[in-house]
DNA sequence: CAGTGGTCTAGACCACAGG
DNA sequence: CTGTGGTCTAGACCACTGG
């Protein structure tokens, strides 16, 4: 049982994961404690729990104190989504980007976005639709409407040249966000800018963003029809 | 500049989050390396490393060696969507779990299905199709082609009371997956399952895993109309 | 070449939760 | 109460990479 000089943390952790995937420990069991596993592969206990600790980051291992680590007994898979400013989506996939304020105003906001972001029914907030393009084609139809109540600089933006997207990300902070994604059929509206029937199946993603207790922005993302999302697990 | 007394790697962590905020750290801008800042806030190194990294591993912060550590220009969101099985998703939604199969076949896939396996065009592999459902209503529907080349286990389940998806993460373990999103029309025999017109808008996960070198699944997982994934960011 | 982050160690104390 | 993981420390060596 006893192994040699595994002295890197990764070193350990394959060891561990070859453990699990070779069934000498199952889904559901109780494996040794970080004391006993650091005497075995002959290495400090904080390498051990460092690479224990990734792997219960990623679902494979649970942790309690007091009570030990389990092989989780049915892993839940982590895919993690990368959502970075789309000029830089388009780019990295090797294509020209483009881009098209379609629509820049200051209003009173329907009741479901000021409720959203916790404003007033009647405070108005700035709205800002815009087109990002991939080597001409529509790529995504951004319809966003900013907290211009407590991110008052957003309405010195004329948002012509750089986008809300990017110019949020680059002058605004959050400190959390909610994020979801669903598919929805495309309004007319909507079709008209991603060049699509309407009623086409399009992936949407809505993110709200809040910088501590205040929103900062509620923003639809719809993709042109086709678009994939991926990444590994 | 001298911090007093920040003992825990979250203390030290929330105090740099705090800096970037502020805007003391801007985007882009070079940060002191470890060894200041543990100097500032009177704690070891290896506990700013760990605030750092963390920061680094959410995409706030950029680190090389020898180049140091930078605010993030642009911080890509990473959203974390945890894929469990479908059985305990529904439960956590505290709606009662369904599962009805749909079709259980054993012969030679579409050649894109054993393209994307790698496996010769003329291996029968198992055909799963199943509908799980939540409060009786349809809530996903599975498409499943198991290589049934490297996991002859499967061929002897009827799937007829667990679902594929729940046998395979108890009895298979997967190394590595990819995933995708999309939003694609329901075709006729996809909305019949889901009780839905034809063409509905419906979000679609494939995903497709691997043992080493040896595929073990490829599935797609069609959720009715309106469903969402949400996370945290 | 030299400065930075990456990691390992041995030891210590602590927080939590199971029994 | 006690065993477990969670964390901190001080020091050390190493790997990478920018200048």
């Amino acid at each position: 049982m006893n192994v040699q000089a595994a002295q890197t943390w990764q070193s350990v952790q394959e060891e561990v994961l070859r453990r699990i995937h070779a069934r000498e420990w199952k889904p559901g069991d109780l494996i040794p404690n970080e004391a006993e596993l650091a005497k075995d592969f002959g290495c400090a206990r904080s390498t051990v729990n460092r690479a224990l600790r990734s792997l219960a980051e990623r679902g494979l291992l649970e942790r309690r104190r007091r009570a030990g680590t389990r092989v989780a007994a049915q892993p839940v898979a982590k895919a993690t989504l990368n959502i970075a400013v789309i000029r830089h989506e388009v780019e990295d996939r090797g294509a020209r980007y483009g881009y098209q304020l379609a629509l820049r105003e200051a209003r009173v906001a329907p009741t479901h976005i000021s409720a959203a972001l916790g404003v007033g029914v009647q405070d108005r907030l700035l709205h800002v639709m815009a087109l990002h393009l991939s080597d001409d084609a529509p790529y995504a139809l951004e319809d966003r409407w900013i907290n211009s109540v407590h991110v008052p600089d957003a309405l010195e933006q004329d948002f012509r040249s750089i986008s809300a997207n990017e110019w949020l990300l680059q002058s605004v902070p959050y400190t959390r966000g909610e994020i979801s994604f669903a598919a929805i059929p495309a309004s007319a509206e909507n079709a008209k800018h991603l060049n699509c029937p309407e009623n086409s199946a399009v992936l949407a993603i809505n993110r709200l963003t809040w910088d501590h207790d205040h929103s900062v922005t509620a923003v639809q993302v719809l993709f042109a029809p086709g678009h994939q999302m991926r990444t590994q697990i």
